[in-house]
DNA sequence: TACATATAGTGATATATTTCACCGTCTAAG
DNA sequence: CTTAGACGGTGAAATATATCACTATATGTA
């Protein structure tokens, strides 16, 4: 890795930094050998100050007259963030949602092997066909542990949400990413992200309430 | 409602009231009468402070001796950030994701009917048994208009995200939820949400390579 | 009653993030 | 070669958000 990162990356940076790298693999296929940093803006919808000044987080990679290559910021960006890394994973809950997860082939192609899947009804286990191998939901802990799984995906009702998230974690997982829309509480250092589409509604719900009623911004 | 919002809330504020609005759910059917910003704060990672500050923008609504009134507390916030508004949505994609979608029941009963489904293959709207309407992608725009949708999720493989979002968008849809890896250009004031899987996976792994110390749970 | 304690609300302060302004460099055109 | 324009990098200023410190109020207890 050329530089090291000197500055902690603000998250909304490193958010935009994965952003502007799938826009890469994009242009990549496409056959773009450089992009600026307007052009990235445009597309993406940030503004170029943003854009470059992320990307600085990273050290210097840009040609002064004339943008970015596509493939070296890429391969840039992809080194700095430790995208390169291959990450174990799992799903728990194998309803309709966990059952769509286990087949999304981006997460495989993109370094995040899904390797086992999980349910508490054992006879839901012999219905599905998937080359995930799959197993009780008593055994999380143990097959986590044993497989030295990271990263965990959590699919289960709301009310399975934290108990589901205690076996994870006591197996050693490092992440989980919560499909339910109850917040989880973490221990030993686990990173929570949640991907709540009721609450993603909702929010969309009352920024188009505020719309609504311009006569309630009156200072 | 008793109290006008005089101020814009920031927007992790706005994250943070629905965090406690689905908590105090919650507690409603748990038949909890009262809590203090410091329990809701211990519960959801918050806090105290932040819990009160969130919830002064919406008024004042607690009692200085003894937290807040559960139900009182979700009324107010319910009323203020416009969750008893019903708002018609549709899901563009009926694939795993998009079929599971469909069938998340948490939507209808928070108010948030999915009353129409579209999917590019037409045979495959043969196949899906749901009571929910479903038509050809190419009747997008026509729907939206006629049956008056404001919302829609997009659940179709990326490179069919803008094309999808331009229809409904001439349809005349007020927000767009975005399950797809890629970004989406926005017209007409449309808002756009993001709920990017693979994204968010990313960000885990980047911040796992950190090695930082999480406890905060960004959504 | 008097007092200690827990609490909401809020202006002030600190921190985080975004935006701005400017510099030096490269490219291309003449 | 010279010059004009476009671009990346970066410190400084502006804005947004989070945290702190304090006040006033209610409750419980001796």
């Amino acid at each position: 890795m050329a530089h090291q990162i000197k500055t902690k990356i603000p998250n909304p940076s490193l958010t935009r930094l994965l952003a502007i790298y799938h826009l890469l693999e994009q242009l990549e296929r496409e056959n773009v050998k450089s992009v600026s940093s307007s052009e990235l803006g445009k597309i993406l919808g940030f503004k170029p100050d943003s854009i470059r000044k992320d990307v600085s987080y990273l050290g210097e990679v840009g040609n002064f007259g004339g943008g970015y290559e596509v493939l070296k910021l890429k391969d840039h960006i992809c080194g700095n963030l430790g995208l390169d890394r291959k990450r174990r994973t799992c799903v728990v809950g194998l309803g309709r949602l966990g059952t769509a997860i286990l087949n999304y082939d981006d997460l495989n192609e993109n370094g995040f092997s899904v390797i086992a899947g999980f349910d508490s009804n054992i006879n839901k286990l012999e219905t599905i066909t998937t080359p995930v191998e799959l197993f009780p939901a008593h055994e999380i802990t143990e097959v986590v542990k044993k497989k030295g799984i990271e990263i965990g995906l959590i699919a289960v009702p709301a009310r399975a949400a934290q108990e589901t998230a205690d076996r994870l974690i006591d197996g050693g997982i490092r992440g989980i990413i919560n499909f339910s829309p109850v917040a989880i509480k973490a221990k030993n250092n686990v990173m929570i992200r949640n991907l709540d589409l009721l609450g993603e509604c909702m929010i969309l719900s009352t920024l188009l309430a505020f719309r609504e009623k311009p006569a309630d911004q009156v200072v």
